[in-house]
DNA sequence: CAAACAAATGCAAACGTTTGAAACACGCTA
DNA sequence: TAGCGTGTTTCAAACGTTTGCATTTGTTTG
């Protein structure tokens, strides 16, 4: 009987009176060991239910078979989503992850990436959060020879691969779609501008305007930083309460966009006949309110499979490739909030 | 210059021509190291970035500080709570945490067992899926002498602590409410029968039905297994086209809950006037839909939290304490779904 | 001035595994 | 019988860290 936790190879041996390089050699059928003693120990092997340790195979490989994910919160179904893919990609390969959510802090992305060092994780896959815009932490894994690659939100002027969506075509196309709903005078209810994501959906949405000969108005560019339904509700109260004639509101993400819905409601302006309403992410929730919701859908899962899948290749190969940027792409999924056709 | 990766203590003692066991010595400033070589060593340490590897840590202390979870997905709200109650916890004393997602699938189960037990984790937490009734694979996890907490679904028959919401209470609560509101044919959707908290709803149920003077039908309980919203949507289907005279619903989740919700507007029946409806978990999107679904609330941050807490607190003792169960309270959340007060 | 002491540092083993090289035990040939 | 080959097994080092014990150095004391 063994004390307490579990059989090693040294365990065996002795059982055996054999030594362990003989063990570890019959276990992984080496050639060169004789059939009786492969049969003895895989037999024992076998009773005792032996598991290589996966510790001591890191400290001799230097390598933890371990991926890290910093991400700003689990709670958000993209996200969870975007965790599977990366989960199901990495199991297959035999890999573990490790998963740390930086809550949108900024200081507490740092301790995640502290974390995740330290337990030397093969890599780092990174969303970084609302709040970042020193990316010191980041470099300072690069510099080490961790591979690292970004998802969802792109990360500019650092020799890392990212795999995003395409935010500006899915803002131009959420945009297009309300101006063919014969919309007027579209509200932009956007993310923070730190945020590149931000930016490019800001640039969607003005293009789409100038493309179909629409004036850009300043004043119908709206940040919302924290993303929350409450401080879009308040932001559409003011606009609705200043008289503007506001018939359109692209939001970029769904729990703004319900904001809008919201304070739409109060004010009595029906949902899409006088006012259509999009959001991005195509949130669970967002069929299910009332009028269910329009959204740009975000492929959560594929973001999570192919960042995944780029870092196994990159620990995989020796040469640091020269990182690229891989665009999903986005697809504008029309319901009532902003379908005038059938309404 | 270092190579590749990180810097190590010898590469440190290397620079400055002292031994390993010095260095070791004066990062934790151990009595004995002259001031002179700590200034020294710290200053390189500093410079270096240094940063333990924890795997030669663990292999040398045993001890991973690695605590896993296996968990049915991490999509659903609920679950993601847990996830952070438990992150934050871990992290606080400086744990780190390796998630699963067994799929509410029972051989995934297994594999995620094994991936953790592989990675040496100083525990498990875990939720067991949907379709786990064999429990071989968990025992094997307490027979290594390693630490478990079920968290959510308790687990009966095996020697380890849980940490769940009063199911009973829940579930009681919710009916006795409907019965307040008048109900007088009040339908539940149950969840899979083999999970012991589908067994305690109904029970809870029962209970209040009993408590109330009013017959328990068993056509009256529709066992939902998936929790989807489609299944107990068809299921309701045929309810109400059976002509049951039905006037409340408790479901066991918030899904079903919608399907409900989904069935009783296609049949032309008002919510909640001629048909009251309560659900179960709160889920996010709970209050957003039309009307706002009233629900049982569980705590999912604080059952990640004490299952948490109450694992470390089992690896820092040696003796294996004797098990026990943590219930904590749930909360009925009245909204609109089951409101007739207001409506 | 030798002995005793304290302070500072080094050695070596251990955690579990892998792996190149060395060693051993055979039987066979010259 | 020495030499050789072949088939099987063991040795030892390495990965990065900690730690009991031994060692070195320098100073004080009798």
């Amino acid at each position: 009987m063994k004390k307490s936790g579990q059989v090693t190879i040294k365990d065996i041996a002795k059982e055996l009176n054999i030594s362990c390089s003989t063990v570890s050699r019959a276990l992984k059928d080496f050639p060169g060991i004789s059939p009786a003693t492969k049969k003895a120990v895989i037999e024992l092997a076998d009773k005792y239910n032996y598991r290589p340790n996966a510790i001591a195979l890191s400290l001799r490989n230097q390598k933890t078979n371990i991926i890290g994910v910093v991400i700003p919160e689990t709670v958000h179904f993209f996200f969870s989503t975007v965790i599977s893919g990366i989960e199901d990609a990495a199991m297959k390969e035999g890999y573990n992850v490790m998963i740390c959510q930086s809550n949108e802090n900024y200081d507490r992305e740092g301790d995640c990436i502290d974390a995740l060092m330290s337990a030397r994780v093969d890599g780092v896959l990174v969303c970084i959060s609302r709040e970042t815009s020193d990316l010191a932490h980041l470099q300072k894994v690069v510099n080490d020879g961790t591979p690292m690659v970004f998802f969802d939100r792109l990360v500019e002027g650092m020799n890392a691969s990212s795999v995003i969506v395409d935010d500006y075509q899915g803002a131009y196309d959420a945009v297009e779609h309300l101006i063919h709903q014969n919309c007027k005078n579209i509200v932009h209810l956007s993310g923070p501008e730190n945020l590149i994501i931000g930016r490019k959906r800001i640039e969607g949405y003005s293009s789409a305007l100038e493309d179909n000969n629409m004036p850009i108005r300043p004043e119908y560019i709206v940040e919302c930083r924290n993303g929350t339904q409450e401080e879009a509700e308040a932001a559409m109260d003011k606009l609705i309460a200043s008289g503007m004639p506001i018939d359109g509101v692209f939001a970029s993400n769904d729990m703004a966009a319900i904001g809008a819905l919201m304070a739409a409601r109060k004010a009595g302006i029906k949902v899409p006949e006088y006012m259509a309403i999009i959001g991005y992410s195509d949130w669970q929730f967002s069929r299910m309110v009332e009028p269910a919701l329009s959204s740009v859908s975000q492929p959560g899962y594929e973001i999570g499979k192919e960042a995944a899948n780029l870092m196994l290749q990159e620990i995989n190969q020796k040469e640091k490739q020269k990182s690229q940027i891989k665009i999903l792409d986005t697809e504008v999924i029309v319901r009532a909030s902003s379908n005038r056709n059938s309404a």
